[in-house]
DNA sequence: GTCATCTCCTTACGGCATAAGCTATTGTCC
DNA sequence: GGACAATAGCTTATGCCGTAAGGAGATGAC
């Protein structure tokens, strides 16, 4: 399976994102010709499919997303989505905008832009967590559809108070973006793992340990700083949730660490400009 | 195709990938009755079929790889990797481990902290882009194997001088990882598609937009602030939301970023260690 | 020489995306 | 009403994938 986007008929696909929605459920891409056409009705829509496809992504993974398993749930074969689209590249990017659609209520809280960026961050990492099949398609090349876009004016919009030159904004929404996804596909597949193994974190790790001592027991002389690191642990707290907090932890934390480098990047821009 | 390693035979693997290297060649998992064995001489090893699954994945991404292509390069059917590897799976947790040794050799420059990680996560962000298919493998739930672990003990050896408490040293660790594994993985998806598709970057993005233009006219007024930051590239270069493109620059600036905030975190870390 | 053991092969199964061609339904026009 | 063209969704087939099953031939130990 191809996990990159982008590839497909890419004006078929731009029409059918940034087409006004009052064409949902009616000819799907009416185009210059949206005359009555003879055959039978249409018992589905590009909107159906994407829907059900995000649904079945959403429980089941990228891995349990196939025409097959999409038609099926829809009571179709395969084939019948062909009809509505060009092929799975192209349902991956109508996917990928569409899931975007839900961070477009993006109410921004009051007290800078350092407390809006921090809450935007954490609502966009909500938002992986809840579709983390997002994270597997292929960020460069965008889609570019509107929801997309979206998310993109609104960090935008959110980081202009902070005054950043243009350059360095881009590396700032760059960076943010990056650790944002990379924090979030980590706990995705965290928790991915902990599903399809029936092993939780704690348990998996500490096999892993046990495993390790076993097979390579000058690990200690090996790797001093690694083992000082693990055994500054906090406790003895070796509950399953605690991995979940400490991932936690250590996003509030990282952004904490991006936004100060912000920050910096702001004092240096402010006397420059004197 | 399942992209998550981590999830075959523990123990085996582990074996494998902690064996001293003298093994290599011989048989290949010797285990605790070495005998010599009846039967046929072993035409290949763990190690040579490892090797040519790197070299088909850097050649071909990881799409290319299937354990009929590793076979036929070696000359056998797929079916005659099993007697050396349990499955695909733990082909990949051993491709990542091995591939993980490239970084071994690393000499730390003069100048402080701050040059000594700068230097560092430029090999690892080349690391990465020779080898993109290492990206694809799962980061949660890592096989660690010795030559992953031997780059954790290379960045917190570095990171020692800094002298930064345990909780945010992972954070700085986690970030560091996220950001150059991210910005990576862009510029190498990049990359992949110029090659897979034959349009260049320049050209794929200014595709983009005349289609954008034609079928979203309002964009302007939607997306103001994209459409600002878009205008303000550099002279000619007329391709709007090109932070992607830019990945050299914004990989520096990105890292310099990071590093400010890790420097704000040691100055915290002073203050309330008075 | 016998036999157990081992490597590597062929074959097969169920999955995937999708190309090709078929059937049946529908709207338009006579 | 009937003919016809256009269309939706079907079945079938192709060529991939990972890998299970079982067979053929080579080899060392006895």
């Amino acid at each position: 399976m191809n996990v990159f986007a982008g590839q497909g008929d890419a004006a078929r696909v731009m029409t059918l994102l940034w087409a006004s929605p009052e064409h949902d459920g009616e000819h799907p891409a009416p185009g210059p010709k949206a005359a009555a056409r003879p055959g039978p009705k249409q018992g589905l829509s590009v909107d159906v499919i994407v829907r059900t496809a995000i649904q079945i992504a959403d429980e089941g993974g990228i891995t349990a997303l196939s025409m097959r398993s999409v038609g099926e749930r829809l009571g179709r074969s395969s084939m019948a989505l062909y009809t509505y689209i060009p092929g799975k590249g192209e349902l991956l990017d109508l996917m990928y905008d569409t899931a975007h659609a839900e961070l477009d209520s993006g109410h921004d809280p009051a007290g800078g832009w350092r407390a809006a960026i921090t809450s935007w961050a954490y609502r966009l990492r909500a938002f992986y967590l809840r579709h983390p099949w997002v994270l597997q398609v292929s960020y460069a090349r965008p889609v570019l559809g509107p929801h997309e876009q979206a998310v993109l004016e609104t960090v935008l919009r959110l980081l202009d108070e902070a005054r950043l030159p243009a350059p360095t904004l881009r590396s700032v929404v760059s960076a943010l973006f990056h650790f944002i996804r990379g924090t979030a596909q980590t706990a995705a597949e965290s928790r991915q793992a902990a599903e399809a193994t029936g092993t939780t974190d704690q348990e998996w790790w500490s096999g892993r340990a046990a495993l390790l001592a076993a097979v390579a027991p000058d690990f200690a002389e090996r790797f001093p700083h690694s083992v000082r690191l693990s055994r500054s642990g906090q406790s003895g707290d070796t509950s399953p949730e605690r991995f979940e907090m400490e991932a936690d932890d250590a996003f509030a934390e990282g952004l904490d660490l991006l936004l100060d480098g912000v920050e910096a990047a702001r004092a240096r821009a402010a006397v420059s400009d004197r």
